[in-house]
DNA sequence: GATCTAGCATGGTCTGACCACACACCGAAA
DNA sequence: TTTCGGTGTGTGGTCAGACCATGCTAGATC
């Protein structure tokens, strides 16, 4: 009964990366060894080697890609909102999750994030000038809705990058990806979506109005608002 | 060059089960069928089944264990944190956030569960008698500091909890255990640790204390106090 | 009726094989 | 010499089939 059994093979060869990466011999874009080398590196069959991958490839670590040549096999990235946002979804569906908190939850993050004083202003400047072009893309009528809320994700992502936490933004993320499929489908009549996309080009315009001004106050409220009335929508 | 290819095996298996969970057709507790059956169900094989329940395992969807009977088998739970938890370590590890950002994460979600009123007044009161035992747990001088560590750990999560929302509690657990390795690998001088822990001891005292009391702001600043200063010692 | 035992289905692991793909190399044509 | 096209080779993705330790369960035994 001390020593519980069962080390998974798996976690073996996951420990090993994880060290290289925490030691520096693994950096974004490395590629990692073959399947076939890490199997008989650690003794191991090539399948829990997999399973190893396979996880990173989940948590966002790594991207797997086919072929020969530097771009192919396991190579290292981080994508952490991958991860995050998966977990999330998976748990929403478990019902372990509801979407009520994780609204309450993003209404948290992104506020936060407003109100903070931006660690480097020229980041800042850049982050105003590069959602302004989001705007106007968004205001474009042929726009699917699908591409719509892709663009929409990207503006408030980079609204509360300005912050200079990644871990904020990233969670910020996640937690809409996690919540998005609800949404889209809460509305499914296009009329409806309609008018909906309108009011959402003017408060996505008063909220940047208010970044580019250094309202944070005030924009921190306009997006609470704006999450608020969204989510409304969908009950 | 439309369609493109290359739907992942698993992925079927996948999005078939959070579909069941989503639908009510899976709910906690449950049992998955047997990695054969889904592999026949679903016309592919043992081997990519299993990379689905792997996913749902290291994501805390489902818990895996040998032998037959009604708790073999991949059952249903949800343990978010197990999930997030495991993608910020390896991103951390990654370099693809940095500490100082967790840190300043939890702070900021750890304050605003203090500062929210509680939801469940009952279940306030039940946090207050727990965190009580837990904090007498702590004044034992026998204990490992490994053993220090978990408990501490119950006791931010619980007093978080009471804010009533799981996924700020989640995630702030998350955020804990991604840099846990971290501090406990900064402080290595056991008679250095013998002086933190009184400190920690004294703080947590001062932190129930002012809940108990539902002093909320002071709880909040207390907790910015505590855990900066933790973080302090461990550069 | 209580106890032991053999059977059986489970996940965990391994082996070995085949496929589609993408790059790298090299020879042929310009 | 330069360019172009084919092919070789190694990659991850998938599959099939096998064996193991485990833990329940039903039947045999007392």
């Amino acid at each position: 009964m001390p020593s519980n059994s069962a080390p998974r093979a798996y976690q073996v060869v996951l420990d090993a990366i994880e060290n290289d990466l925490r030691s520096g011999k693994l950096e974004l874009g490395s590629q990692l060894p073959g399947e076939r080398a890490l199997a008989e590196q650690y003794g191991i069959s090539r399948a829990s080697v997999r399973d190893a991958i396979r996880i990173l490839d989940v948590m966002g670590v790594v991207r797997t890609s086919t072929g020969s040549g530097p771009n192919s096999g396991a190579v290292v990235i981080s994508n952490p909102a991958a991860g995050i946002s998966q977990a999330l979804r998976l748990h929403v569906a478990a019902k372990g999750i509801e979407v009520a908190e994780i609204v309450e939850s993003r209404i948290l993050l992104e506020t936060w994030a407003a109100q903070m004083q931006p660690r480097d202003p020229r980041y800042a400047q850049q982050v105003i000038a590069r959602t302004a072009v989001l705007i106007m893309r968004m205001d474009d009528p042929e726009l699917s809705r699908e591409e719509f809320h892709r663009i929409d994700a990207e503006f408030h992502v980079l609204l509360a990058s300005m912050s200079g936490n990644a871990v904020v933004a990233t969670m910020m993320e996640s937690l809409r990806n996690a919540i998005s499929d609800y949404v889209s489908a809460a509305i499914t009549d296009d009329e409806t979506w309609q008018s909906v996309v309108k009011i959402l080009r003017r408060q996505h315009k008063a909220i940047h109005h208010a970044y580019a001004n250094g309202h944070r106050e005030r924009a921190a409220q306009l997006l609470e608002e704006h999450i608020t009335w969204f989510y409304g929508q969908t009950h």
